[in-house]
DNA sequence: TAAAACTTTGCATAAATTTGCAATGATGAT
DNA sequence: ATCATCATTGCAAATTTATGCAAAGTTTTA
């Protein structure tokens, strides 16, 4: 019996039972703990199962990482990007970074809409192929795998070159003192120089971000210009938001 | 019994089984190990096969479906992408453009493999999200939805800032007089630059590729460093690429 | 046709890989 | 906390692979 075969019947048997054992697949096919352990571990190299105390476990998250967090389930979410779509006019240049919610909104862009987007998200870039009427710049720099975005001193420099109507800004903590706050520090700084790069700034805040402070921040709440909730303007929830000047949709 | 009638028994075996041993086949010929050996060395040149140890299996025995989005139903293309990781070393930085050659050979590295990947092309930075092990660096500029990729004068801009150990080329044509050539103007431009920014210049070529010439001239077949293709160095077919010293795979 | 050049083949040897075993260390369940 | 189970490591034996070499066979060329 070969190493490959060995294998490909582990990876069957993994297939149909979720799980194995590593002393009772030995036994099974005739081989000693060792080399099916070795086995397990080539395996798991290739990114082909995960191993776990005592034997291995398929990897399902291979299958829904693709569209990892990108589903449209949220009716509140839904709400607030169609009504985001009203910041945008014909021929502006816009700039928008990662996250969901800028990716639902660019989803979402009607299909005549002529926009110039510059992004440093890659999802966004590729949303965006179903637009053809906006043109798409993207930042490069570090490519950050987990956010799919560029980040880095690359990403900083070519902001120089550019000057855009909007800014349309993902954040994770908006607080009327606190200002706009975020998880990831690269970013936070990124942004910063996201929003000096134009003339106005916005953001999208689902009811969870609203009065919500994370550990790095990028502004204060009186650089931004718009602030677009899934809230009346007039709502009592907004009231600290609204001394500040800002506009409210 | 001749070379030509062994082979064709082991392949024929090999479809019946999908695996051989070395040891038993040479028994059931009646020939040296070592002439097994060698008619199955050729065989995986050929890609009719994937030698393993103790052994050969068929070609589509190893392949646990990883591919999506570009499938990888050819068996040309998959045994050239195989190939092409012998280009490849621990912390080098390599230069990969578009195309799906490039794709296929990315989406197949080692999951160990240590590399800074730079590229222009949004879905083999994708694609590089399942190794952890290299880094990836995205080239921003003008995206290009057709082809998802970068493109334009900021592009050109950020290749001054880098001296890569090698680059990948993409192309469309490759002819022994003509050099590489190119469909798309704006992008031979680029490669152009892509080529002078690294220190070796290697192309993947399916046999479609060879001798073809497109509209655009990228360079000379005198700055390829190094061409993998299907053939065999030796081939007859890549005779007049051998005079101009170009190490072939 | 004969000589030269090349290919194929089997063998010997050295290098590399795989495998199983035993000792030691780590982990999980009770 | 203890014990049983599992994981890791180093090692040695067995198997397989790579390489050079020489003999035999095949093709090319003059």
């Amino acid at each position: 019996m070969i190493k490959e075969e060995r294998q490909k019947l582990i990876i069957e048997k993994l297939n149909r039972d979720q799980k194995i054992n590593l002393l009772e697949l030995s036994q099974l096919l005739n081989v000693s703990y060792d080399s099916i352990r070795r086995d397990v571990i080539e395996l798991e190299d290739k990114g082909l199962l995960k191993k776990v105390h005592g034997g291995a476990v398929a990897n399902s998250y291979l299958s829904f990482k693709t569209t990892q967090g990108y589903g449209m389930d949220n009716q509140e979410v839904l709400h607030l990007t169609r009504k985001a779509q009203k910041l945008f006019e014909n021929h502006q240049t816009i700039l928008m970074d990662g996250g969901t919610t800028n990716f639902h909104i660019a989803e979402q862009f009607p299909k005549n809409l002529e926009l110039t987007v510059i992004t440093n998200s890659l999802p966004l870039a590729t949303v965006l192929n179903d637009h053809p009427k906006v043109e798409t710049i993207l930042l490069g720099g570090t490519y950050h795998k987990r956010y799919q975005i560029t980040i880095g001193h690359e990403v900083m420099r070519q902001l120089d070159h550019f000057r855009v109507d909007l800014y349309l800004m993902g954040f994770n903590g908006l607080h009327p003192q606190t200002g706009v706050t975020l998880r990831h520090y690269e970013e936070s700084v990124l942004k910063q120089k996201m929003a000096q790069s134009a003339n106005k700034v916005a953001v999208c805040a689902i009811a969870e971000k609203l009065h919500n402070i994370e550990t790095y921040k990028v502004c204060d709440i009186q650089e931004i210009d718009i602030l677009v909730t899934s809230f009346k303007p007039t709502d009592v929830s907004l009231q600290d938001f609204r001394k500040h000047g800002i506009e409210l949709l």
